[in-house]
RNA sequence: GGCCCCAUCGUCCAGUGGUUAGGAUACCGGUCUUUCAAGCCGGAGACGGGGAUUCGAGUUCCCCUGGGGCUACCA
C-alpha cells in the first residue's frame, strides 16, 4: 500500500560530525533499511560563510566510517542530482519567484544591525522579539526607491496573522502551532542563497523525501516549512522529531562537554559497530531488554514506535562498556588490523622493529582487557621496550621478600633448560621451580610478572612469557636480579 | 519573557489499568583465578508533587513543579 520510503539525512557542513547527527543520521538508514527503502544524503550548504569542504569531507568519513552507505547523495549520485544545495540554487529562485508572484512573499529591505537594534529594544520592552514586518506592505514607490538605492534584500514568507499550522508527528503526536506566534521568516538571504525552511522544503519534495526524521532542535521549524509546502502546492512528507541527546548535566551536549564529535570517538579507540549499536539506543529501544544488537537485528527490529520523546543523557561509561564487548567478540584479524594503528601511532613504527606476528600476538593478549582500542598502547607497552621501572607496589610486596632474588634465578635456570618456549611448557616449569624452591606458584608467578613486565597485573604470565619470547625473559629476569641485589 | 516538547533506579531502556515495577550500565559484595580484566551469582537503587476518573493508576485527564529546545538574512 506505501510507495516507497525515501528519507534524507541532510547536514550542514559547518562543524563537526558530532553524535547527535550521528544518531539522526543512523535512525533515517536504519528506517530505510527496515523498509527496504532508499536514504539519501544531502549537504545543506547553504550558508556561505560556515560551510566548508573540509567539513564536508570530514561528514562523509563519519558516516562512512560509522557503515552508513548513502543510496543517493554526494559521490555516489542519483536521479536528484547535485546534492549540494549550494548546487540547486535556480530551483529555490524558481520558488522564491513564485511566492512572490502569488504574494506569499515579500522584499524585505531591512538591514540585518537595524533588525538586531529593534530586536533588542522589543526585547527590553518586554515584548516578544519577531519582525514587525515593516516592509511587508511597503508601497510600489517605496520599494522601487530602496530598491533604486541598491539596498540589500532579503525575501521574507509572509504568514497569514491567524490559523494554526498542526501535524502529526510521527513521534510526538500532533502537534499544533499559532500562526500568529509565527514571524515573517526569511526564505531567501540578501546573498541570494536560500533559507533553510525554503531550501529544505524545496529539495524534500523535488527529492520525493517521504519521511523527515529530524532532532526535535528543528521541531519550531515545521510550522513555517509546512507553510511554505502549502503556498508552493507541494505534498507534505511525514515529521518526526527526534528527542536530543543530552550532557550529563541535562543541556545540549556541546562542546564544553567533552568529545561530542565521531571522529574523536574514533581516535579514542572506538569502533563503529559499537558507536552505533550505542547510539541506537540512545532513544529508541527494540522493545525487548536485548542491549548488544548487530545491524541486522536492528534493521529489522527498528521502528519508529520504538523511540522515546525524552531526551537521553549520554552515558560514556556505558558505550565503554560496550565497546569492550565488541573488541572481545570481535574476529583476531579485524582486532588486530584496527589495534596496528593505534599501536604506531603512540609506540612509534612498531612494525619496523617486530614482526607483524609478534604485534599480532601481543594485542591478542589484550583483547579480552581493553575497552577501547587506544588503551592499548600503554597496555602492551612492556612487550615492546623492556621495563624501565617496577611498579612500587610490587616492589614492595615482591622484590623486597627474602629471596625475591632466588626465586627469580631458579625461574631462569628452569626456563632456560626449556626447548619449546610454549605456555604449558612454561608453566610446568614455573611451578616445578615452585615446588623446587618449596614454595607456593603464587608468589613465584608474581614476583616474575614484576620481573618481567614492570607491572603487577596484565595478561596471564605463561601466556605472556611465551610472547615476549625466551631470550627476552631470560635478559629482563637477569636484570632483575640484579636490581633486587642493589636494593641490599 | 513567549512558544513548543518532555518527565520510571545516578544514567540508558522495558512496562500501553490489576507486576514482589523488569533489563543494561555504573556502584557494592561473593565466586572463579597467578594478577588485572572478563564470566557467573547476589545486593543496594526509581514511578517529581497534587487533584480527577476508576473497584483498582507508573500507565488516562487536569494543574503545579522541574528539565530541555526554539525564539538569526545558522541550519
Amino acid at each position: 500500500m506505501s510507495k516507497e520510503i525515501r528519507v534524507r539525512m541532510a547536514p550542514a557542513p559547518t562543524g563537526r560530525f558530532h553524535i547527535g547527527t550521528a544518531r539522526t543520521t543512523l535512525y533515517n538508514w536504519l528506517f530505510a533499511r527496515h523498509h527496504g527503502g532508499t536514504f539519501i544524503l544531502r549537504i545543506e550548504d547553504t550558508d556561505q560563510s560556515r560551510s566548508s569542504q573540509e567539513n564536508v569531507r570530514q561528514i562523509m568519513d563519519a558516516i562512512r566510517w560509522l557503515g552508513l552507505d548513502w543510496d543517493e547523495g554526494p559521490e555516489v549520485d542519483g536521479p536528484h542530482a547535485p546534492y549540494f544545495q549550494s548546487q540547486r540554487l535556480q530551483l529555490y529562485r524558481d520558488a522564491v519567484d513564485r511566492l512572490l508572484a502569488q504574494g506569499d512573499a515579500y522584499p524585505c529591505y531591512c538591514a540585518p544591525v537595524e533588525l538586531e537594534e529593534r530586536r533588542r529594544e522589543m526585547q527590553r520592552q518586554g515584548i516578544p522579539p519577531r519582525y514587525d514586518r515593516r516592509c511587508r506592505d511597503l508601497s510600489q514607490p517605496d520599494r522601487e526607491r530602496l530598491e533604486a538605492e541598491g539596498r540589500p534584500r532579503a525575501i521574507r514568507f509572509a504568514v497569514p496573522d491567524e490559523g494554526t499550522t498542526s501535524w502529526d508527528d510521527l513521534v510526538r503526536g500532533r502537534v499544533e502551532f499559532q500562526d500568529s506566534e509565527l514571524d515573517d521568516f526569511v526564505v531567501m538571504k540578501s546573498d541570494g542563497f536560500p533559507s533553510y525552511i525554503l531550501a529544505c522544503a524545496v529539495d524534500d519534495t523535488e527529492m520525493a523525501i517521504t519521511h523527515v526524521l529530524r532532532g526535535e532542535d528543528l521541531i519550531s521549524g515545521t510550522p513555517r516549512q509546512i507553510h511554505v509546502f502549502r503556498a508552493l502546492g507541494l505534498p507534505l512528507p511525514r515529521f518526526g522529531h527526534l528527542p536530543m541527546i543530552l550532557a550529563p548535566d541535562r543541556s545540549k551536549l556541546s562542546k564544553r562537554h567533552g568529545a561530542t564529535g565521531i571522529d574523536e570517538y574514533r581516535a579514542r579507540g572506538f569502533v563503529p559497530d559499537a558507536m552505533v549499536n550505542f547510539i541506537a539506543l540512545l532513544g529508541w529501544s527494540s522493545g525487548d531488554d536485548r542491549e548488544i544488537l548487530s545491524r541486522g537485528e536492528m534493521i529489522e527490529a527498528f521502528s519508529i514506535e520504538g523511540i522515546g520523546k525524552s531526551g537521553a543523557v549520554f552515558d560514556a561509561e556505558k558505550l565503554e562498556w560496550m565497546n569492550g564487548v565488541y573488541l572481545r567478540q570481535m574476529s583476531a584479524e579485524e582486532y588486530v588490523a584496527r589495534a596496528r594503528p593505534f599501536l604506531e601511532s603512540a609506540l612509534g613504527s612498531v612494525a619496523e622493529t617486530f614482526e607483524d606476528d609478534y604485534v599480532a600476538r601481543v594485542v591478542l593478549l589484550e583483547q579480552e582487557r581493553a575497552k577501547t582500542l587506544a588503551e592499548l598502547p600503554e597496555l602492551t607497552e612492556f612487550f615492546f621496550r623492556d621495563p624501565e621501572e617496577y611498579e612500587d607496589k610490587g616492589e614492595r610486596r615482591w622484590f623486597r621478600q627474602e629471596g625475591a632474588g632466588e626465586v627469580l634465578a631458579a625461574v631462569r635456570e628452569a626456563l632456560q633448560a626449556l626447548d619449546r618456549f610454549d605456555d604449558a611448557a612454561i608453566e610446568s616449569a614455573v611451578r616445578a621451580a615452585a615446588e623446587k624452591l618449596d614454595t607456593k606458584a603464587g608468589p613465584v608467578i608474581h614476583t616474575t610478572r614484576l620481573a618481567t613486565t614492570g607491572r603487577t597485573k596484565g595478561p596471564g604470565l605463561f601466556e605472556l612469557l611465551a610472547v615476549l619470547g625466551k631470550e627476552r625473559v631470560l635478559q629482563r629476569l637477569e636484570r632483575a636480579e640484579q636490581y633486587i641485589r642493589d636494593l641490599g
